[in-house]
DNA sequence: CCAAAAGTGTTGACTTTACACCCATGC
DNA sequence: GCATGGGTGTAAAGTCAACACTTTTGG
């Protein structure tokens, strides 16, 4: 039955985003004990006021790194004793995904002593299991990436078929022939060609593309879902 | 900060079990409210004994069931506000897959009124949001016994063809043509065949398997795993 | 010899991979 | 006109889906 012990809910945000072609973590500095001065995920204790443990990841991102708005969804609950050096604290962690484009003024919250974007593959030394979560956070988007329309969440509205396979690159961590990719996702006509073209570089501009979230829920043999 | 509004975290466990070729939902009858006499998932408070949440899921199960050492995995964690009467209430659900020949006496705890193995395609009206993580649960089982060794879980170390066959129907809900569902599996090359043969029926008796896990671990390109 | 479940192959359609060159543009 | 990234096709291998009959056994 019920014992006596407290037990405290947080959560904690793994929010990605590719930035030239690199998967980024966002990580805040802690200005606390424990793990003072150590980096850790984004995140903190349920509040009253959150209906939902998705409003209170969005809500704790919003608090301690003023990114909003922005995909959430739940990664895997890590509760082992000992996780936490203050006592029994349950962690719902949850993964966010940040458009390539969007205009993010980082800032701290009072009680972190800075925020930054990590490359995924040189993290600094990490508070409580954090390192663990990302690791399971950077091993769902992986597979999510495969069959979802997850690599549109980490793209501008516009896209050039380059940006699309860079987003592949980075998560995936390995580089794909640009033909096949091409053609695959032509084939797939989930992408919308648009009559604009990236004025980027100095060189041939690339073609833009769209791709509508609406479009795809009506397919009828969409791929499969993990979630 | 911190909030003193009391939220405490349970686990509940959907274990699924074959049986006659039926896909169930081992569920208890409650005793007391809320939900009195309502059919609901095993599970309970995180005791402070638990050293991982996997350790409490497997706990309330035993309790309230009395089953035991099967296979257990973190499903998904539910914290609406509202989601319980009593208050803020997080629970932490976990799968559970037990195989089809094991030794069960079911046993409910003192604070059950029944426990018993429901058909997942007719479950009663069910306490909490716990239809929600049933279905939850089906969804995950059906996605990971396509590209993970789930339905060895489900089965007992010695099988049939078919009653792997069986498995899959039961658990995607839709009939796969035996030659093809043979010939896939034989190719890849998972199963032992072993010397032995089924003495169930008066007819054919069939060819029984075995599956190693250990065996599987060591591939190189095995199958990738959601979990 | 009959009833019942066990077991077995082939074909066509489709998908995936490997691989290298020409094109369009800004400077 | 050159440097740079944008954009394109084909063939071979492999995978997947559809489909029906023979074999083995107990009674």
């Amino acid at each position: 039955m019920e014992r006596l012990e407290t037990i405290r809910v947080t959560v904690d945000v793994v929010a990605f985003a590719i930035h030239q072609g690199t998967l980024e973590v966002l990580l805040i500095k802690r200005k606390q004990e424990p793990f003072k001065s150590c980096w850790a995920l984004p995140g903190g204790f349920i509040s009253g006021a959150d209906e939902t443990l998705e409003d209170a990841a969005a809500g704790r991102l919003k608090e301690e790194t003023n990114v909003c708005d922005v995909y959430i969804e739940q990664l895997y609950t890590f509760g082992d004793r000992g996780r936490d050096p203050r006592g029994r604290v349950v962690t719902v962690s949850y993964l966010a995904l940040i458009k390539q484009d969007k205009e993010l003024e980082l800032k701290a919250s009072s009680n972190a002593a800075g925020v930054a974007w990590w490359p995924a593959n040189k993290l600094p030394d990490l508070a409580f299991d954090h390192q663990a979560i990302i690791t399971y956070g950077r091993r769902r988007l992986k597979y999510k990436i495969e069959y979802s329309p997850a690599a549109f969440k980490l793209l501008p509205p516009k896209f050039t078929l380059r940006d699309l396979q860079e987003v592949y690159e980075a998560v995936l961590d390995k580089s794909v022939d640009n033909r096949n990719f091409r053609k695959k996702f032509l084939a797939r006509g989930l992408l919308q060609e648009l009559a604009e073209f990236s004025q980027q570089s100095s060189f041939r501009p690339a073609r833009l593309y769209a791709f509508s979230e609406e479009d795809f829920e009506q397919l009828p043999d969409r791929p499969i879902f993990v979630f």
